[in-house]
DNA sequence: CGTATGACGTGCA
DNA sequence: GTGCACGCCATAC
């Protein structure tokens, strides 16, 4: 897949621990700004084990969504925001 | 190729 | 601060 969604998916994985990205920069680091539409698509459809996703928030600075319920998300960054 | 979908972003009421 | 409409893009069918 050496695609927008692979760039994505790489991005993503680089996001350091206690490190939270938007959509909009995650698709900007991609190659597309105002791709962030289809960067949650991309993670929506494509989880996989070592992609942090859950660090990826809205820039308005909601959680967004995840595939295993925003609340495990907001817990997730909470506990690695926390430290 | 055209249509439909979606973890978004921004603007406006 | 909240809710709604429009715009933008990648992927699936």
């Amino acid at each position: 897949m050496k695609t927008f969604s692979r760039k994505v998916l790489d991005v993503v994985k680089k996001i350091p621990r206690g490190e939270v990205l938007s959509y909009k920069e995650v698709a900007r680091l991609a190659g597309n700004e105002k791709a962030s539409r289809a960067v949650g698509n991309i993670l929506n459809k494509n989880y996989d084990p070592g992609i942090p996703c859950h660090r990826v928030i809205r820039s308005d600075g909601s959680v967004g969504g995840y595939n295993r319920g925003k609340k495990e998300k907001e817990r997730l960054l909470k506990i690695e925001n926390r430290t």
